[in-house]
DNA sequence: ACGAGTTTGGCAACCGGTTGACAACGGCGC
DNA sequence: GCGCCGTTGTCAACCGGTTGCCAAACTCGT
């Protein structure tokens, strides 16, 4: 006669909770509740079911908790374009946050479209417990139908519609600002990243009211790529703009613009004094060195994490975010203004 | 009398086969057939069944879907550190192809750390159908473990314990040599990575071969930590080699290199001639801008997921990895050979 | 009009966990 | 010795798909 209830028995693939109850001598329930809510059980059989566990080297599928649970433990980090080296920091520090907390992070990249990014977030959110979009370039209202339906946080990305972290870039610009101004200068040029950049918008934003204030001229050129060779297609502009001191949108565009100020002959910054945003990797590199308006992006990444597990009911909500507040890094690409 | 068979009918969250199938009047199991065997079901069943799940917008749960079936769709990449920008490329082409494919690709960051990569793996692979190990610190049996139970590709890091690609370090070793014995540097140093790099070591070995075909000397200086830091730490010993030319074991170490020797009051590449590999974000911009080996990473992590999906029995192989061949870029950070 | 052969769709089991309801059990006070 | 209560483990349903097997229905030739 056969064995009823014998499932896959000698099969190769990993052990199940069937294989550990069968050892242990126990329902595969109890087996569940032992692993999983310590003190249901008595301590004698949980004990005898975790050296079980142990011997089979249990793992548990994860696709068959989330099943009944519709708990994946998995994040996502939605990106623009994740050679984008500001990217970096927000990576790791999303990553970091989640493994503490024992998610796993899926990154997805929408190559700065918004249409990729709709469906990049529509194949991948059925998948994860929650979504973090950084630097998004999706509607208000897109946000929104998102959020209703995954909890979601943005970052660099304001608006109603989400939670939201976003380094405050008014103690930095107000910084730039008062730098430029010691210096001298006294027309401003802001080069604006991306039409739809909520970032870039802001900025600018904070930029202009501080420019005012101190009863500067400013002008906005732009939108361009936001990339080295967005800045370097701009240089021309920014010459005919008059503007002694141009402040980029970031800072590859910085470099791109200082690449090209340079190749035409112009020197940073006894003739162009040039400001970027982010310290990124290599603004310390270039000559000159970048000077720039910094955000701790990994912290943004860990808070954003935080954030989104605080409203998925896990853990609380991170402190206060004035630690993500910006802060000038004065390198050699600011100079005096060059007398008419 | 109530209806027999209504599951959780008015219930939120997202439509599921069930309910196209009562909308549709059919059997949930010809939903299934309808959506995934075209032709197994009659052209007018099958328009009847994909307007009802139109009309419901409805995605097939992944979870579910990956519970029968063993399949999840997902990948994973584990990387070293994603901070480190030569990874750049390797994920964008990873991601390209997975996406391609109609796969998600999940990066998992092992720290540097042969330790927190196996616990990564441990942790993200029963939650995948393969795993891409870029410059991986495992040890070859525990890579056999893995590749035993899961579809393993490793990026540069050989050995039968799994299928690999990795590009050719070869043609751009022998034209950097060629390049630096022109130059007439007579003796080299070769600034290497962690002890236990499989790249470091094989960048070594084939530089060395080449300098001795070339006749030159030449030394290994290290073990070095493959960043900016570790770079710099090493340039009193590279002064002390007598070298004329520093070949570093990427582009990080020698951009601390360069920094290093500037700091000191050496010149660049007048005194002291320094080459990278990788070609990486920041190379071509830091003065002077460096020479270096480079892979096309982008490409390298395209073919390694092309392999994995090949090796999962999903499309066939990438055709030839001549493409990954090296090349030398030549800027400025090498120059004639000082006379003594 | 009839039987053979082919579609087409339904039934039910299954993937591997989780969980509410419930029964068996043991200890306790009286 | 009895009833009561708290503990511990079992049963069975369920999450949302997939798929082997089978029967009904439909095709077509004769």
């Amino acid at each position: 006669m056969t064995e009823p209830g014998q499932r896959r028995s000698g099969r190769a693939g990993a052990a199940t909770i069937y294989d550990i109850a069968e050892r242990a001598g126990v329902n595969p329930s109890t087996v569940s509740r032992a692993l999983n809510h310590p003190g249901r059980v008595s301590a004698a059989t949980e004990a005898r079911i975790r050296q079980a566990a142990d011997e089979l080297d249990f793992h548990a599928n994860p696709m068959a908790r989330a099943l009944p649970t519709g708990r994946t433990r998995t994040l996502a980090l939605v990106l623009a374009d994740v050679t984008n080296p500001v990217v970096f920091g927000l990576i790791r520090g999303a990553e970091r946050a989640a493994a503490a907390a024992g998610y796993t992070l899926v990154i997805a990249e929408s190559q700065e479209s918004g249409a990729v990014e709709a469906a990049t977030v529509e194949r991948v959110a059925p998948a994860v417990d929650g979504i973090v979009l950084a630097t998004s370039r999706l509607a208000d209202d897109e946000i929104g139908a998102i959020a209703a339906r995954k909890p979601v946080v943005t970052v660099n990305r304001g608006g109603s519609a989400s939670a939201n972290v976003s380094p405050d870039v008014e103690p930095g610009i107000a910084a730039l600002v008062a730098h430029l101004e010691s210096l001298g200068h006294r027309t401003l040029a802001f080069l604006a990243g991306p039409a739809n950049s909520w970032t870039s918008t802001r900025r600018w934003d904070a930029l202009f009211a501080a420019a005012r204030r101190a009863g500067l001229h400013i002008v906005e050129i732009g939108p361009n790529a936001p990339t080295v060779e967005g800045g370097g297609d701009a240089y021309e502009r920014c010459e005919a703009s008059g503007a002694t001191a141009v402040v980029a949108y970031n800072d590859l565009m910085a470099m791109g613009l200082i690449q090209a100020a340079r190749a035409a002959g112009r020197r940073v910054p006894e003739d162009l004094s040039i400001v970027g945003f982010d310290d990124i990797f290599g603004a310390a590199l270039i000559t000159p060195a970048l000077t720039t308006v910094r955000a701790d992006l990994e912290l943004a990444g860990e808070h954003a994490v935080t954030h989104l597990l605080a409203l998925m009911g896990e853990g609380a909500a991170p402190a206060d975010c004035d630690e993500l507040a910006t802060e000038l890094v004065v390198r050699d690409s600011t100079g005096p203004a060059p007398t008419r």
